[in-house]
DNA sequence: TGTCGTTAAGTTATCGTTTTAATCAGCTTA
DNA sequence: TAAGCTGATTAAAACGATAACTTAACGACA
């Protein structure tokens, strides 16, 4: 009796175990024709089954490797063509640990600043077979901070930036500056750190804007600044200085304002600067922006410009050349930056050259000189 | 003697044995220090390592997976965070065949309209965890296939496109249309595509700014068309013949210019247009750039807006509401459209509805009344 | 006592490409 | 005849994360 329990128990088992082999094949094989239908992509594998060749060789040939023979390449090729392959570049990426793909980080997307500056990236990296992820800031710190590390989750080579209004910190670039991946700063950078940076002369720039309102017979003239934690806005104050000292004029801190440079921060402004007891007879604007929400002030008050009044913005925005009275402003190149960065970045990705000596690329910038400050010609 | 010579080769075989041996050895060891030299990554197997776990749990740990204690979730994340753990998006995107990325196409990043809408698609995105790769075509047809490839192979998980002014032929984007990946047009569209589509009524802003200089007492009304292969083009311009027509206007087609709309484009136009016998008192411009070269140039004859003659443009531009006098034109809502065709897109992209039925989405417009058109109020 | 269910974790296979090391066929040379 | 060499190809192991499938351990319960 015993002995046949034992025997119908084991029976049982065999008969469970069956049940699971059977089961197993089963699964596989719908698994299998789940797939042939589902099939998404056409791979290299797929291409290897067809000519009975292995994965290796189609990945080789594909990649005009010479070791393989051309009659092969050619087959290779052709059934490539025929069953519309389309490399899967996230697997070759992981492979690689190479993205081909740059990040870029500006506050605003869409100021025309940016904007161009990211079509200057843009040409030069399709032209060199990389993608470009963008992402804005809208000028806040932990949104930058956010971005900066989905674009090293996301294995970008390279990153250019234009740092937001808030940074201060700059903790959260160790992750690229650590692992040595390339970073190019523009425009906004930190001077502390340690990296390539596309810039424009600031300081100079100031002292050009400012110069030019002194040879046109302006005697007061004041500056309305942005905010001087950011390098660029700080120069061009410095700018304004040191023109002003240069010429035996001097410096009236009431005539320096500080905000944000935002229409309403213009003619805000300019209310400020015209209830003083002594008004200036010009301003030197930290944007176009700005300068324009005054120039509107003013045109509404009658007071005339360039007669009365004179005014230099900067950034060259679209709008500045067909306003009127049309603004004299500092053109800065823009798109040019953007090629430029692009192909510095790119450089240093693909040189790894270590240790890495680190490059500021200072551009040329213009003075367009238009009607709101010009008196003399 | 023989044997002494068979007994050398064999020893010399195992000699050279030895050393294959060795040298793999040596290799091993060599490729070891190397890799613990460059590590480049902390990866899920280094945390598992150090906590004698599995990485499976390492990975359901980070994932906040209901099926791990706290315990263990709490040392894993611990761990992760003091190596400074950084997951690998690219192998996650692999296994998951899934990217979180949407690519955009545009004719040109740094036109307003389009790069304030390609920051509403970004706001929209980043929210909802995708990355935005861009390209632009330049409005070049062969480099706007090609970036459609590009973005195929870089497994995008949906695609925005606003057609190059050149396209003619849609079959580069069965590459998604056959895998089901989805597509939101906007913009320039396809009419004949069956796909989602994100526009504002061009035909109905046609009439209406027509129909505003009508009831602005102009009788003699052209219009500057761009080219009409692109569907918003020609909307613009039906709607302008409608109109025309429903106030018993005749459409006289010596008043209808088609051409580019750019500035040049502009000039000519309205040149061409008081060359004739009997000119027009106003025109409804395609765009605002050939609009404002035409109030440029009308100006600098000394016609005077609106009085004499009267301007709508398309677009407000961010110059139209400064230039004197401010264009009237028709507002386009590019950072909610951007919204929206990312919300739409995402929204594809994850419910995976099958088949799926095509939208199109009609956004309101505003016609925006200024200077160049306002004589009665 | 043994079975069942549950929880927590481990095993293994997979995504598609690339690369290293190995193999193989065919030919030459000693 | 066997060893060596060359050129072409393959097998297998990455790359790092994850999902399906197992398993181990522990109580609860019949």
């Amino acid at each position: 009796m015993r002995n046949a329990i034992d025997c119908i128990s084991v029976l049982l088992k065999i008969i469970w175990h069956i049940c699971m082999l059977v089961k197993t094949e089963l699964a596989s094989t719908i698994q299998q024709t789940y797939k042939m239908d589902k099939k998404t992509s056409v791979t290299i594998h797929d291409i290897a089954r067809e000519l009975n060749i292995s994965a290796s060789t189609v990945s080789r040939a594909l990649n005009n490797n010479p070791r393989i023979s051309q009659a092969t390449k050619d087959k290779i090729k052709a059934l490539a063509l025929k069953l519309g392959y389309q490399p899967n570049i996230i697997a070759s990426n992981l492979r690689n640990q190479k993205t081909n793909t740059i990040g870029i980080v500006v506050p605003l997307i869409n100021r025309h600043f940016f904007s161009t500056f990211i079509s200057g990236v843009e040409d030069v990296a399709f032209e060199a077979g990389y993608n470009v992820i963008i992402s804005q800031s809208n000028d806040l710190f932990e949104k930058e901070k956010q971005i900066v590390h989905s674009l090293f989750s996301n294995r970008v080579d390279g990153m250019i930036v234009s740092l937001s209004m808030q940074t201060q910190q700059f903790d959260h670039f160790q992750l690229f500056t650590k692992k040595n991946i390339p970073l190019v700063f523009f425009d906004r950078v930190i001077p502390q750190l340690d990296a390539d940076k596309i810039i424009v002369d600031d300081f100079a720039c100031g002292f050009k804007a400012t110069q030019h309102l002194i040879d046109q017979g302006f005697k007061r003239i004041a500056h309305l600044a942005g905010p001087t934690a950011l390098n660029t806005y700080k120069a061009r104050m410095e700018g304004y200085r040191s023109a002003l000292e240069k010429n035996n004029l001097p410096i009236n801190e009431e005539l320096i304002i500080f905000n944000r440079l935002t229409r309403m921060d213009g003619q805000q402004a300019i209310k400020q600067l015209l209830a003083l007891d002594t008004p200036p007879d010009a301003v030197f604007c930290g944007n176009d922006t700005s300068a324009l929400s005054m120039i509107v002030y003013l045109k509404s008050l009658g007071i005339r410009i360039p007669e009365d009044f004179g005014i230099v913005g900067f950034s060259n925005e679209p709008f500045s050349e067909v306003v009127t009275p049309s603004i004299s402003t500092i053109k800065q190149p823009a798109q040019e930056m953007g090629q430029k960065a692009a192909e510095l970045l790119i450089y240093e990705i693909e040189s790894k050259e270590n240790p890495r000596k680190y490059q500021t690329i200072t551009m040329p910038t213009e003075l367009i000189v238009r009607e709101s400050s010009l008196r003399k010609s």
